[in-house]
DNA sequence: GTAATCCCTACTAAAAAAGTCGGGATTAAG
DNA sequence: CTTAATCCCGACTTTTTTAGTAGGGATTAC
């Protein structure tokens, strides 16, 4: 059960525009390059946390995208449930009625179902693009400049 | 991100061998009944419990299936990793040395999906098939025979 | 005017998920 | 010893999802 590249590759651009945070709208281009992702691909996937708020963009040249927010206010919950869709481990417990289980009353799996996606949530929703962002200060000064910049080569990223 | 059938069938399956724990071979074709679940595909997942040593079965008329240790012993997490691989929420964080990210030291992406991963696994090690089946006694004493048992007409199951 | 951008829809190839199918081996019971 | 109930095993198929690619239109700073 891993997360799609969808919800990992946005985690990784949000990141990047939380580094840039308060820098005016940075380029699709320039996010692709520095994380290593395909922009048409990486295109797509801003057009879907732009609909849901999470980054607002900047048309014409000199354009780009930006968070909508201080990356204080936004979760890496915000940011995967958008692109992943809810995120439970069945689909009895997604808060959508039709998908109830019928004896959804004394359902033990059920109850399995919802700590689960309750323990996933908490954690989501408890991280925020600011705390990667300082995680990432604290560590990256111990890395010269081309160690951290020539991850733009690599094959083998988070 | 949802589970796919694999562990959620697993489960349910593996719950059943708990309540009926003690009382000799099960067979299959009873277990897939009470559950809903189409026998054969059900045959596969207990070939894999089985290697894992989760389950241990006896061949022949009256054979059947059984939990290889007591449902204490068995947690819900057991049973999952055996049907899903292991579960985190990206290949970097999988304990797989191939699969590590380049910039492992300075990966903040990396810490995320740790964490999550941590978060994930902590719940379902700590909820046994014990403590399923003690969930369902406390619960289902208040509804009748047949409303715990029609649920094997219906679609709609956890 | 032009180049750099975002915006949008449609298409496609590859992989994974979810089963199905057919037959072989084993064993309890009559 | 025969039969029916089981587990066992590998191959196959269908459907869905994933992970992109492609191409062109709209907007705007310079």
């Amino acid at each position: 059960m891993i997360l799609s590249t969808r919800g990992r590759y946005g985690v990784r651009a949000a990141f990047e525009l939380a580094l840039q945070y308060g820098k005016g709208p940075i380029p699709l281009k320039s996010v692709a390059e520095r994380q290593n992702l395909s922009d048409p691909y990486l295109e797509q996937l801003m057009a879907v946390l732009r609909k849901d708020g999470l980054v607002s963009s900047v048309r014409g040249a000199q354009g780009g995208y930006m968070l909508s927010r201080h990356p204080s206010k936004i979760s890496v919950g915000d940011i995967l449930r958008s692109l992943e869709g809810p995120l439970a481990p069945a689909e009895c417990v997604l808060d959508d009625q039709d998908k109830e289980c019928i004896k959804a009353d004394y359902c033990v799996t059920r109850i399995l179902w919802e700590k689960i996606r309750d323990s996933i949530n908490n954690v989501i929703d408890s991280i925020s693009l600011q705390d990667m962002v300082d995680d990432y200060e604290r560590i990256a000064k111990d890395f010269t400049k081309e160690e951290r910049e020539n991850h733009g080569k690599a094959k083998n990223l988070c």
